[in-house]
RNA sequence: GCCCCCAUCGUCUAGAGGCCUAGGACGCCACCCUUUCAAGGUGGAGAUCACCGGUUCGAAUCCGGUUGGGGGCACCA
């Protein structure tokens, strides 16, 4: 059997450090062991997904180098591998298949409690010191009562029942798990009143569908993983293996998050910095190779990796350690290969000092090669470009004398300095 | 509140019972190199391995508890 597994994002965000360091994962177990990488696109929350999140998404995912074997079609390109569609949206049909044989077994329900009776229960289950779960109230309606709700204009969700016990697996990275579905919050809510299907519904579906042996995905998932699991055995599928990933951290520790700083893939690129080091970087946050070395290409990943080698504990997300990394990078580039990421670069930087009216020459690829040997060693990102050498494309300069002056000097000799390398250049 | 997970320098980490006087890297400090800034080199500070108890001749490593942290509990994904 070949090891299939999958990232499967949700275009409702630009694509997030987190979601790249778990496709990275994917993509680097998949290499590794000759199995196959899926990208399927969760865009079930109609509300929140948009075409230009997609866009970003998979812009970023091309940019790390992560090549996706099987995949939804995308700006005029087909759709790759035999289980598509790819994008939920379009799997409908599927899904409503599914929640009916569902239905049909009595391994679900139609629900047609409003959102206030909900609500309320929340409440009193809050008041209580209790988790908050779904009551049970529709679990075992009379067709009478049935046809009273309808009658009243309500519109169903359909719920998953939980049932009773414990459901246990053997997560690769976490080793021997087990939840009693006493904490599962009751039975599930697999299909909304409008007829679309929740994400822990088609997750299941299509992991299934789609033949996925292996589901690497964040921490934060595994405490929902037990519905997947008694979702997966309800539809006589077969149970995936599952590793979760340590969560990606804000230096306080808490889940990475936007309000602590840029979690979106594109800031980073725009900032310059170089896809050998972010992958690299990414690499290195809940996975070690367990030798000294600490650099290493795609290739050397895809050779290196293993699961069993990720962390359990949450890394925090450290920039300095990415800037050096990409500094390291940066510094392993051939001429020519720095002179075409850089360029944009400049060219921003060189347009925008021109926008506030400053004349500024244009560079020639001459003038760009000859930057390569003053730069390459000192730019920690693409985007320090500007910084380090503008001056150069400036027609007038004008400098803060103070950082004319050398440790050690004075005003006095700097200046008897400068006076002397004016004239002999 | 309930459930689950986690715990080695500030940070990323090595560590699979004796190779540990706990190693490497980032960051920090000093020096060298350099008439700038970097890069590079050398060295330094920095961890009673969260705590308590147990198992063992021997524990950072195994077990139990405590504490602390995190995550999950939606008609979000």
């Amino acid at each position: 059997m070949t090891i299939r597994c999958r990232i499967a994002p949700s275009p409702t965000g630009p694509l997030h450090i987190g979601t790249a360091r778990t496709a990275l994962f994917n993509f680097l177990f998949a290499r590794h062991v000759g199995g196959t990488f899926v990208l399927r696109l969760e865009d079930t929350d109609v509300a929140r997904s948009t075409v230009e999140f997609e866009r970003d998404i998979l812009d970023g995912l091309h940019w790390l180098g992560l090549e996706w074997d099987e995949g939804p079609e995308v700006a005029g390109l087909p759709a790759l591998g035999p289980y598509g569609p790819y994008r939920q949206m379009q799997r409908l049909p599927l899904y409503q298949e599914a929640a009916e044989r569902l239905l049909s077994e009595d391994r679900a329900y139609h629900c047609y409690c409003t959102p206030d009776e909900l609500a309320a229960d929340r409440q009193a289950q809050e008041a209580a010191h209790q988790a908050p779960h779904y009551v049970g109230r529709c679990a075992r309606l009379s067709p009478v009562e049935r046809r009273a709700r309808e009658a009243e204009g309500r519109r169903p969700v359909i719920r998953f029942r939980v049932g009773e016990g414990k459901v246990a697996f053997d997560d690769i990275v976490r080793g021997h798990v087990e939840i009693s579905t006493e904490a599962l919050g009751g039975d599930l809510i697999i299909v909304r009143s409008d007829g679309t299907p929740l994400y822990h519904f088609v997750v299941v579906v299509d992991d299934a569908m789609m033949a996925i042996t292996h589901v690497i995905r964040g921490e934060d998932h595994l405490s929902n993983t037990p519905k997947h699991i008694l979702l997966f055995r309800a539809l006589g599928a077969e149970v995936p293996d599952f590793a979760h990933l340590p969560l990606i951290l804000n230096p306080d520790r808490t889940k990475m998050s936007k309000r602590m700083g840029q979690t979106a893939i594109a800031d980073y690129i725009a900032q310059g910095y170089i896809q050998e080091a972010m992958v690299n970087f990414l690499a290195l946050l809940g996975w070690a190779s367990g030798t000294e070395e600490e650099l290493f290409t795609l290739d050397e990943l895809i050779a290196r990796f293993d699961l069993s080698r990720v962390h359990q504990g949450g890394a925090v997300f450290d920039r300095e350690r990415l800037e050096w990394l990409d500094g390291q990078w940066i510094r392993r580039l051939s001429a020519d290969d720095l002179v075409d990421r850089m360029a944009p670069f400049l060219a921003a930087d060189l347009a925008l000092l021109r926008a506030t009216g400053a004349e500024v020459r244009e560079p020639s690829e001459g003038d760009l090669q000859a930057l390569v040997p003053l730069v390459q060693e000192r730019m920690p990102v693409l985007g320090a470009i500007g910084s380090l050498v503008d001056f150069i494309f400036l027609e007038s300069v004008t400098v803060d004398p103070e950082l004319l002056v050398p440790k050690r000097w004075d005003a006095p000799t700097t200046l008897e300095g400068l006076t002397a390398a004016r004239k002999v250049i």
